[in-house]
RNA sequence: AGGAGCGUAGCUCAGUUGGUUAGAGCGCCGCCUCGACAAGGCGGAGGUCCUCGGUUCAAAUCCGAGCGUUCCUACCA
């Protein structure tokens, strides 16, 4: 057999696996499903996303064994401005303008940009097994899900629950398009606020000007008033006065308005009811005029004095101060720390800007919303997720759906020349719904859908609505969505609305939030960091240099490079060996425990694939001793060591079981981890080498252990596939099927099942009691530096009968693991060796010191343990003591302790004595 | 400002309904090539469970306050 190589085995199990076609969803079992939330078509898999599917991977995976119809679906979004944006690059790169290109021919250039990167994210996913359903994969821009789309919007707009209106929204001047308020990311930034003179229309009692304060500037050539408290008492006589707003010479009125924060600045305010959301509603509110100053790509218009026209916002805001200065009206600067909002994707400030959009009246779908998650018809976990959900959900402002771009569903509104709407299928349906005059002028709306709206619909949409298919019947709604919490907002919450909307139903039972994952350094990873890591670079390894290159290419800021490139040699100074899918996915696994943040560290992939090397290596041992050899048959006598391993694995069982069922996937790698390295290998794998060895044993019973040896690796194999699920087809292909079932795959074999009857207290007891004895002799070699070269005599003390028993029925196998010379019981009345001593219940195991021990060495190992013992003892003793302990505890709880005082006396009594004849030596 | 989470070994984290000798991985120290595995084996050191107070016979676990930390939401002229 080979060395573990995992890249020898991966990726043509996985090609075998799709071509067979068992990633489908097969039987007539209970349906399970799960819909990928898409990634984005031209994206790469980052390791978000590989984490997120691999625990996808491991549940489908899991139901798919235990017999559900299971269908993972899968699907790709068209990821409008993130797309658009890079299109746009690219064509920049050749000095094309998308304008210059128009609307048609750019979508072409998308298009095919979405052919031509659309396979890499599947090919990602294929490398990290995921056993996606890829016949039926969707994209959110083809046709059918175009038609949902188109459904949707219309069937909400007849309702009154999309509309059109004129609003200030979040405006992104880079993109030049709106954005929700979820793509809009705040920071805390340092700032500057600027403290003027607005000079007053008449001065009032000998003043002449007020001060406001502003940390922009520019816009006060859009002020169209001056606010200040109704109950402040400096500026009383000032309300309905006006001042002169400098450079613009506008006369604006000074107004009284309870929202004025009297404390900040001077408490004096300028209100630009176009460009800042607390001032259009005051605006709103006095019945102001609006000004709007800027052009879409933010730029100042031809509603600012000549001078400033056309210059960019932030040249605009340096003049304006210059200009204000010049003329005295400066009083003063302060530093100031302010948030800064920015677009999620252009990273430019956003400006809330008056337009005309399209809107998605959201309360009335928030409500029955809020009430299926109150209700439990929808669990999250963990369930604390429930209140963002409640607190984003009840505060939630109505959705702006429309995008100003191209790449996306275009929006089904068709406009006269009189501005009327009609929102319909197509023109022709237009013309008819509306009974229009055929030659009545019409124009389509430009504008796109948020991607998010199509997203919304992504449980349904994929089942073939609106279309009443089969799958809809069957798999919706989909039992769980696995998502990180950043998403709540922009996806689940809005899934939740559209699908009780259009389906009447739930999309999921669950939403499994998955943390963050962050580098080592619980820095999250990102490019610009250059912190990244790629999971097919921890799969299939990398060198230093490359991965140096891949983190330092197409900065942003390129004088992060040299930084990032000395990082990374610090930190990686071998590059990346291969690890392999296996131990990445064993990994995330491990790492995906209730916390928020999860750490990702290289050193937990290596350590896992060492597991798998463990793994293969004891698959390896149990195959050449077992394939050539009769390993099944009518007289099989397994030994108590193979009822223990099996009542062992059937623990395990019950607890991978029940950790999966509580989406604990750490607690399933580790029931799994722990199965195989530390009972399977350890210990089972060693218990049985003297059984094999022996001569006296009898054929039935070798046939016993080697049936157990081959079985026992055959279920584990089934227990750890979801996780790993490379090695356990590869290992199970090679065992013999007088073991396993016959079938072509481990991939769709019965996940093992927990049995009673396999539960075996004795032999538990036996081999508790067989590994304390082997342990206390290993502690005494360790501590006394015995070599295993040297066989021990070993002589035992005290014991009682049912200790005697043991040895005897354990007696070759324990002689055999402790390397011992030779076992003798000891009466009461023997004399009995000065020797290292080790306690197992009542009986001593004890190793002479002629020649093996030395006297300063046991003597410290004696104190340490009655030092240890000593403090156990005192603390139960306090217990007992302590009448209310005894009167009111559990009875059971105080006969525990009890029992166990009882034991540390009489152990301690013979480690004292032990001791003090050791001293006396 | 409001809300939420977290604080356990040097590091990263488990620890179910309160009763465990408080665990794991990595790291650290010592010994070992013994026929599955040095990507290994065996042994070992290492903890004021953030602090204070409360409830309880009993608190890492429940409650309150504080400190530290992270995140979310809103606002910041």
């Amino acid at each position: 057999m080979k060395k573990y190589s995992p890249q020898e085995i991966e990726q043509h199990l996985y090609e075998n696996w799709e071509s067979n076609g068992y990633f489908a969803p097969s039987g007539n079992g209970k349906p399970f499903s799960i819909m990928i939330p898409p990634p984005n078509v031209t994206g790469t898999l980052h390791m978000g996303h590989a984490f997120q599917h691999s625990l996808v991977d491991a549940l489908i995976r899991f139901r798919r064994m235990k017999g559900d119809r299971t269908l993972w679906q899968m699907g790709t979004d068209h990821a409008g401005i993130a797309t658009q944006l890079i299109v746009t690059e690219q064509l920049q790169a050749h000095g094309i303008k998308p304008a210059d290109l128009g609307r048609e021919k750019f979508l072409e250039k998308a298009w095919e940009w979405k052919h031509t990167s659309g396979g890499t994210i599947s090919r990602q996913l294929r490398r990290l097994g995921a056993s996606l359903h890829w016949e039926t994969e969707r994209f959110t821009l083809d046709e059918g899900l175009s038609r949902a789309v188109l459904e949707v919007f219309i069937r909400l707009y007849d309702e009154g629950l999309i509309y059109r209106g004129k609003r200030l929204v979040n405006w992104d001047p880079e993109l030049k398009t709106s954005i929700s308020d979820l793509e809009v990311e705040s920071e805390e930034e340092k700032g500057y606020l600027w403290h003027f003179r607005y000079p007053l229309a008449e001065p009032v009692n000998g003043q002449e000007y007020v001060i406001v304060a502003t940390t922009r500037p520019e816009t006060m050539l859009g002020d169209t008033a001056v606010a200040i408290h109704p109950d402040d008492e400096r500026y009383r006589h000032l309300v309905n006065q006006e001042v002169i707003l400098p450079l613009c010479e506008r006369r604006i009125p000074v107004i009284t308005d309870p929202w004025v924060d009297s404390e900040f600045g001077s408490g004096c305010v300028k209100i630009t009811p176009a460009h800042d959301f607390n001032d259009y509603d005051m605006g709103t509110r006095h019945d102001l005029p609006i000004i709007n100053i800027f052009h879409v790509d933010a730029t100042l218009n031809e509603k600012v004095p000549e001078q400033y026209q056309g210059l960019d916002r932030f040249e605009a805001r340096k003049r304006v101060v210059e200009d204000l200065e010049s003329l005295g009206l400066l009083e003063k600067v302060e530093e100031h720390t302010m948030t800064v909002p920015r677009g999620e994707k252009s990273g430019v400030p956003v400006e809330p800007y008056l337009s005309d959009q399209w809107f998605v009246k959201i309360k009335p779908l928030a409500e029955p919303a809020i009430k299926v998650v109150e209700e439990g018809d929808i669990e999250f976990i963990p369930k604390n997720y429930e209140n963002n959900y409640f607190a984003w959900m009840r505060e939630i402002q109505d959705w702006c759906i429309s995008r100003q771009q191209w790449w996306g569903h275009r929006i089904p509104a068709w406009y006269d020349n009189e501005g009327n709407i009609y929102v319909a299928h197509s023109e022709e349906e237009v013309r008819s719904k509306y009974a229009l005059a055929d030659d009545l002028p019409l124009s389509r709306d430009e504008d796109v859908l948020d991607t998010w709206f199509s997203s919304a619909l992504w449980t349904f949409s994929t089942l073939g609505w609106p279309a009443q298919t089969e799958e809809l019947e069957i798999y919706h709604p989909s039992d769980v969505m696995v998502t990180g919490h950043d998403i709540i907002t922009f996806w689940v919450s809005r899934m939740i609305m559209m699908t009780l909307k259009f389906m009447g139903e739930v999309p999921f039972r669950k939403v499994y939030v998955t943390g963050l994952v962050t580098d080592s350094e619980g820095q999250k990873m990102s490019k610009s960091r250059g912190n990244g890591l790629d999971p097919l670079d921890i799969i299939d390894g990398i060198t230093l240099d490359d991965l140096v290159a891949k983190r330092t290419e197409n900065l942003m800021q390129p004088r992060m490079a040299k930084r990032i490139e000395q990082m990374t040699r610090k930190e990686f100074p071998d590059g990346i060996p291969t690890y392999g899918t296996d131990a990445l996915r064993f990994t995330f696994y491990a790492i995906a425990t209730r916390s928020r943040k999860v750490r990702f560290d290289l050193n937990r992939v290596e350590g896992y694939r060492n597991f798998c090397n463990k793994l293969w290596n004891a698959a390896n041992y149990v195959f050449v001793n077992t394939l050539d050899h009769n390993h099944s048959g009518d007289a099989m006598e397994p030994g108590p060591v193979d009822r223990w391993i099996l009542s062992e694995l059937n623990n395990t069982i019950g607890a991978v079981e029940y950790a999966m069922d509580t989406y604990r996937f750490d607690l399933a790698a580790k029931a799994v981890y722990e199965f195989v390295w530390d009972e399977l290998c350890d210990w089972y794998l060693e218990l049985c080498k003297p059984r094999l060895a022996d001569p006296n044993t009898t054929e039935a019973q070798l046939r016993g252990t080697r049936h157990t040896l081959l079985s026992v690796l055959e279920t584990t194999l089934r227990l750890a596939h979801p996780y790993l699920p490379f090695i356990t087809e590869e290992l199970w292909q090679q065992v013999p099927t007088t073991i396993r079932n016959s079938g072509e795959t481990i991939m769709l074999q019965g996940f093992p099942e927990a049995r009673d009857e396999l539960v075996d207290e004795e032999a538990t007891a036996d081999i508790a009691w067989v590994k304390q004895v082997i342990t206390g002799t290993r502690n005494i070699r360790g501590e006394m530096n015995i070599s295993y070269g040297q066989a021990i005599p070993v002589k035992f003390y005290n014991g009682n009968e049912q200790d005697k028993a043991r040895l005897a029925k354990y007696e070759r196998l324990l002689e055999f693991l402790i390397k011992a010379e030779s076992f003798e019981w000891l009466d009461p009345s023997d004399t009995i060796p000065l020797s290292a001593t080790h306690l197992v219940g009542d009986m001593q195991v004890l190793v002479p010191m002629s020649g093996l021990i030395d006297k300063e060495a046991e003597l410290s190992r004696l104190e340490k343990e009655i030092t240890r013992k000593q403090k156990d003892k005192e603390r139960a003793e306090s217990k007992i003591n302590n009448p209310d302990f005894v009167a009111k505890a559990p009875h059971a709880v105080v006969q525990k302790e009890k029992d166990k005082l009882t034991d540390l006396v009489t152990a301690l009594d013979q480690l004292e004595e032990h001791k003090s004849r050791v001293a006396a030596l």
